[in-house]
DNA sequence: CTGAAAGCGCTAACAT
DNA sequence: ATGTTAGCGCTTTCAG
């Protein structure tokens, strides 16, 4: 195979300008990197990765870490980043947080070894060593819908989209609200945005001079499965029933249409139902929904992280950046009754 | 930051010495051993990948490519793979062939900077040329539910499934039974495994006495928004209509039991429909399947990398593993008008 | 079983 | 703008 000695040798240069002409760092004339570069092409030169970070330090490599894979918002997420990085020619890194146990491992062991350029970390939630064992890794960090203080980050605006999409259901006419959020802190499937939306739901419900129904906020994981089973539970369940119901996640706002339907309820007449984030599961059952874009936050992470690395700058503004959502109106919420 | 020369003289070793205590290769005396292991915890000793790499050959590194992310099977066999690399302390690469254009450099730049000791290939088809690419790299490869031959692979026997599925409804009293497979060859969204799915739906009527109907073998995307418009389509022709349905992805047979369900059929009385994959979304809807597991494929995949890497072994024996699955019986398949 | 020493292939001063 | 050269930090012959 050939190393770039032998494309020096073959243009005519040395192995210095062979390797200033390659990475474009640093002063070349035109005729000689034309010649390097045409040497390349020909040898077929690869260059070693192995041998650049060892020399250079950069490993053009960054890591993601995740506590899921198989999920909407985090597939999603990977996919865009992993776009974006492939077209910069650079590695990505994937480390999963969900087996407990690996935790220590990811944070000691995988981030550390100089391999990394940088990492975006997704719905992360730390504790106060694990954070110091991260932020001392001191590598340009992201961090997207986690709870990680200190290092830049892409977050949606939990508080108001939980508001928009209960005001919505209000502005439609309904007092009746219950609410499909997300699990408690100490649950292992808890995600960080429950608590805000879960506020952002009571808010709006008192500011409409509506007091929330304790049982009518209800914990669930975030799937399919979890909704239609709380929320046939909610509808099943004898005495006052919600006229309409804001679901945390999409695929929550999928299973509870379900259940309403094999309740024989109509959505939306018998039953409103909102959710949040553009699933496209949802579009089959016409859904309700404020619309994230998890694709595009994993690309503008990587955008952001990729721009700071080429900056040479220092350390990252910690900056929280809030990202775009939209409202999509389909056919799961009406006036009550309609 | 300690270097492994540190952890030597701490040691009171060579860093040869050393080398061998810390990477397991080699023999070293029991003692010299623990004052190695002892010497790296207690300076917090992290070797350096770039290194040992460079020195090596060796990268700790595999790399998985697949043509999507963000699909439940390919999500679930990344959740595996992942898990399975990260308890070896190997890292996992990861390259989308999703945006053509990428094919090329996936092929030419990244499987070859001798960055990666092995990789999983997933449901990817290759041409000609890109087969010899990918064979070129020489490179350990597992392929998964894709068509490059001459590499070792696993598979699910399509065939059988496609039968043992359309067998199913066949033995419960059907003749009318339609089909929503996968896309024909020429489009992006085409999966290797759909023609022979094709293929057993077909040979299961014929054994049967029964003549399939061409406008009953319907091409879809694997998608439950495609699943549900054609499905629908079928369904709500004017003329015969069948009695039950074969889906190649839970996916869509879930989008035909609502596109059922929406035009007033019932499911399983007027409709029975069967699908592929064993995705959880079919739970919610009762939905009778062959359950496949993508996270233990790609577990297994993995681990046939590692153990041969291990090995030490020149070439990897060429063989096709048949995959298992399981038959799934819910409540959307019955006798016709249940 | 252990140590000395020669690189792995490239980059980055430094000098020209 | 280009060449010279000293490493980057580890692994691995090869001796002992």
């Amino acid at each position: 195979m050939a190393g770039i000695k032998d494309v020096a040798e073959r243009a005519g240069v040395s192995t210095a300008t062979a390797s200033r002409a390659l990475s474009g760092r640093g002063h070349v004339s035109p005729a000689a990197r034309d010649r390097v570069l045409a040497a390349a092409k020909e040898l077929g030169y690869v260059m070693s990765y192995a041998a650049s970070s060892l020399a250079s330090g950069r490993s053009r490599t960054i890591g993601v870490i995740m506590p899921y894979i198989n999920r909407w918002f985090f597939a999603e997420l990977l996919d865009g980043a992993t776009a974006q990085l492939m077209s910069a020619g650079y590695d990505l890194s994937l480390y999963s947080f969900e087996q407990e146990g690996q935790r220590e491992r990811v944070l000691a062991d995988f981030l550390l070894r100089k391999r990394l350029d940088a990492v975006v970390a997704v719905a992360l939630r730390l504790d106060e060593s694990e954070l110091q064992q991260l932020l001392d890794v001191d590598k340009p960090i992201v961090e997207i819908g986690g709870l990680v203080p200190g290092v830049p980050s892409l977050h949606l605006d939990e508080h108001k989209i939980a508001r928009f999409a209960t005001e919505h259901l209000i502005g439609l006419g309904h007092r009746e609200i219950a609410h499909l959020g997300g699990l408690d802190e100490t649950s292992r499937d808890y995600f960080p945005m429950s608590s805000d939306r879960r506020e952002g739901y009571r808010l709006a419900l008192r500011e409409a001079g509506v007091e929330p129904v304790p049982q009518w906020d209800i914990a669930a994981d975030y799937t399919v499965g979890d909704g239609y089973k709380k929320a046939k539970q909610l509808l099943a369940s004898p005495g006052r029933r919600p006229t309409a119901l804001f679901c945390s996640s999409d695929e929550m706002a999928v299973g509870a249409i379900l259940a309403a339907r094999d309740l024989g309820f109509r959505v939306p007449a018998d039953l409103s139902v909102i959710g949040v984030d553009g699933n496209p599961l949802g579009e089959t059952v016409g859904l309700t929904t404020v619309a994230q874009f998890p694709a595009r936050q994993g690309m503008q992470a990587v955008r952001m992280l990729l721009d700071h690395l080429a900056s040479g700058a220092g350390s990252m503004p910690a900056d929280s950046i809030t990202v775009e959502t939209q409202f999509v109106v389909r056919s799961s919420t009406s006036v009550p009754g309609a």
